[in-house]
DNA sequence: GTGAAAGCGCTAACAA
DNA sequence: TTGTTAGCGCTTTCAC
């Protein structure tokens, strides 16, 4: 691979010139055609690396989260991507599955790479291993209050949907959540319900469920209740997910839906930018998420001074589905 | 932030003494304990843009799709970044929207930055850009004959769809496909379909759709089609995108599914690890495809001199669901 | 406008 | 084993 050392040689020039040229300060037009030439013939390309080494400036953002395979993390990488790329970072993509070492080994590699920045959704906690001076935003979650978040208001999605399920007078309110899933984003999404549904007086019961085993027992129980009860029930799951297995497993059974049972998720899944759900879902504003915390992460990589911790909330929205009534 | 040379004078050794113990050669033990403290008080993290300056190993793999909101794209990519990392490399993810201009400037940074290789699933010709000899290898399609090639075998995936349509003993069997998704790729799958009905004696339909539009002009008559007739149908459409919208869209019409309409989709869509659609399909083998694409690049990033440019059809397989019967 | 030369932080060859 | 030193390919003074 030539060098610029090669292209000045073959344009006889020097490589001051050609690194001039190459970023776009005046040369002498005759030394523009012939290092242009020189460039073509020798078919040389610019080492970013070494130009880096230089200039200590890397176009490179890190992204960790848990997954990708997930309508709500490909949805989220999709806009993370869309507005890094416009303002010209490229993102490094890397895939947490929530597992800890991997977290610390990939803000590791950021810190060696001297990546421009860090974007993380991570549960664990991640931002206490970062030494150096990398800007880093967190999305959903942050729990030591040194680096900026970005979240969705969890906890006024749980009161929406109190609110929705509540609008449509059913006699039975369930919060649906499951155990092995206790973060703090999904605990604010039940106490949203929670707090909406006491504040207005409706009885509401919570149930737990495993949702790694697709938990029968509990599933059967609550489908035993609904078919010999004359009365209509109103569920809000904590995520799109289980509200997707809820829907199947009811349906089997020959529950009508949205006739006896209606169904809230939470996140609002869509598979891609045009194709939805049928769930019923308070939906996360995912572009708005994304382009928020990327314009913070932009502040903080512009200028190296900006050190001020924000809290952003987004606002979240009941996306009717056709697991609801109206 | 501190460099080798700060951590060498704090500790009373040589540079080289601080490298060769940052990369796991032999130091005597009284100078790896001072180095080692000395790294830490000065918060010293090792330069890899320098190292690879010197070394010119990148671990950087750019990951070119056309998207990566949609559930194969997602599985794709997960799979990918998961053997990367195995392999100990990190993945820029490129997402092209399939815009050539954007496919290029990919490929321009990609030999920049002198990553070392590229993994691609582009519908256009990308490969004909890249002017280096880093490694490529290409996913679903690649026309230039230059690059290897990852595919699922789609061909015999349109003759599976027919063969189990044909099991089923339907009275009329439709292709659909879209106008305007006309790649190389979506004809081996209509041709797949196509021959073996041709080969076994089956009478056939072909339907063309404008899928972006949702075209509600061609489904309709479908829809009067079916519901006037007494006979039963098996739709072969040409993605799961598409089988979910004609599953929707009939349903919503009163026609019952399977019993009056079977309908098999192509890709295998799954939300997440586990979680899958509904709609039966010709599920492609997403991890192996990106298993066999990893290992490929593997090799030829390994060995230069590699250059054996491999084809190789991943199989394919019918995954029943809700839209068929059995 | 241009060129010589220093140096970014590291590795590797060589000598000690 | 360890230290000295010469680059890797580029940008950036600073004379000219």
């Amino acid at each position: 691979m030539s060098s610029m050392k090669d292209v000045a040689r073959e344009a006889n020039v020097s490589v001051a010139t050609v690194s001039n040229f190459l970023n776009g300060k005046k040369v002498r037009p005759k030394a523009a055609k012939e290092i242009d030439s020189a460039i073509k013939k020798l078919n040389y390309v610019r080492n970013n690396a070494a130009r880096f080494l230089k200039t200590q400036q890397s176009a490179f953002v890190v992204f960790v989260v848990p997954s990708v395979w997930s309508p709500f993390f490909s949805e989220l990488t999709f806009w993370v991507q869309k507005y890094l790329d416009e303002l010209g970072y490229k993102m490094v993509l890397c895939v947490s599955e929530n597992d800890y070492q991997k977290e610390k080994s990939y803000v590791t590699m950021a810190e060696e790479q001297r990546v421009a920045g860090i974007l993380s959704i991570s549960y664990s906690d991640l931002t206490s291993h970062v030494h150096s001076d990398i800007p880093l935003v967190s999305i959903e979650k942050e729990s030591t209050a040194q680096f900026s978040l970005v979240s969705s208001d969890n906890y006024e999605g749980g009161k929406i949907a109190a609110k929705e399920l509540n609008k449509r007078k059913l006699d039975n309110l369930i919060f649906i959540g499951s155990a092995n899933h206790n973060s703090v984003e999904m605990n604010a999404r039940k106490a949203g319900f929670i707090d909406y549904c006491n504040n207005h007086g409706l009885k509401f019961e919570i149930v737990e469920i495993d949702s790694r085993k697709k938990d029968k027992k509990v599933i059967d129980s609550l489908i035993q209740k609904i078919k010999s009860a004359d009365t209509s029930y109103g569920i809000f799951a904590h995520t799109d997910e289980l509200a997707l297995v809820l829907t199947e497993e009811f349906q089997e059974a020959g529950i009508k839906i949205p006739e006896q049972v209606q169904i809230i998720g939470f996140d609002g899944w869509q598979l891609t930018a045009d194709t939805q759900l049928t769930v019923s879902s308070i939906r996360q504003n995912v572009e708005e998420i994304a382009k928020e915390a990327v314009d913070q992460l932009h502040k903080e990589m512009e200028n190296p001074n900006y050190k001020e911790v924000s809290r952003l909330m987004i606002p979240i929205a009941f996306r009717p589905g056709d697991t609801t009534k109206n």
